[in-house]
DNA sequence: AGCATTAATGTTATAATATAACATTACTTT
DNA sequence: AAAGTAATGTTATATTATAACATTAATGCT
């Protein structure tokens, strides 16, 4: 049993990241294309500079890269980009860290959990169906209608705690 | 049965605000005395402002409000009393709203979770224990230590709910 | 194809949020 | 009273995000 599915887990020790890149970014092609929306070069790039690790990444340090590559790059480039991922789903705010990542399925329909290493930075994505259901009780009860979940979890990850024994 | 504990409503129609005021400031001054800290003047003053209503407050309203009453008054005026006021858990940072709240119960130890009405703007506290104790498990499952939990829940209060129909 | 419409990007400026660093003042302890 | 610590004052700047308007690119229509 488990009501918790992992949707992102943890950097795996020696996972090959190249590969979770070329994944999301199939993934975001697909999507974009069923849906009728441009995963244009400018977003593409920012969805892939998000994805180039497990750690968010600050929407200034993407601007620093663009910067690099395009010379008309300012902040709307990057926030713009950033408000189309996000509402494709494409990748998640992390509000505690004014951070984003790449979400690995775009087309999932529940509000996830994020649970953020503050050690090595990294984070995993969950969908605990059971605190999604308690929440929705918990609302129902107080007459509240949910519209949106911030579920974010400081601590250490496994690898961390095992390395700092 | 309710496994859920409310550390602080919503607004209530009607309700005398003064009144949560006035309980606020005292707690707060007793938890203060208690702990051998320092409530002073400023900090005082700007629990005092974020207790003005059960909407979070933003850091630089608070300025604004402290330069009227002190010629000094800068950014660092407030920030530090907001970190101070958050280490002894007198008010709560909203993250997704970069904006702060009241805290109730100062010496409540465990971590809580917020229902926050982007229609009239107040903000609910609640101590669930159900959804502490199942991220408290899903955490354990994966290894995982938890320091610190942020969760907001934004929708629409039932006043708000009952408002619009 | 040519034209109109909409979507995306470019560009400049500025707003909003937060911290660094060092000086001064006020409390506390001895 | 002197020393040590905590709090505040002060100036500057870092970080995060949006507004507003111009231009260019893609799309839909006839």
């Amino acid at each position: 049993m488990s009501n918790n599915r992992v949707l992102m887990p943890f950097k795996e020790h020696g996972h090959k990241h190249q590969h979770c890149l070329e994944t999301a970014l199939l993934a975001a092609e697909k999507t974009c294309l069923e849906r009728g929306v441009r995963l244009t070069s400018i977003r593409r790039r920012v969805l892939e500079l998000i994805w180039s690790s497990h750690e968010p990444v600050k929407a200034y340090d993407i601007l620093d890269q663009l910067r690099n590559e395009h010379a008309g790059s300012a902040p709307p480039t990057v926030y713009r980009a950033l408000d189309f991922l996000q509402a494709e789903g494409l990748v998640h705010k992390i509000e505690s860290l004014n951070a984003y990542v790449g979400c690995a399925e775009p087309d999932h329909s529940y509000q996830t959990q994020f649970l953020i290493c503050h050690d090595c930075g990294s984070v995993a994505e969950l969908d605990n169906v059971n605190v999604r259901q308690l929440l929705a009780e918990n609302a129902k009860q107080l007459g509240f209608r949910i519209d949106h979940e911030t579920i974010e979890i400081k601590g250490t990850c496994s690898a961390c705690v095992t390395e700092h024994q």
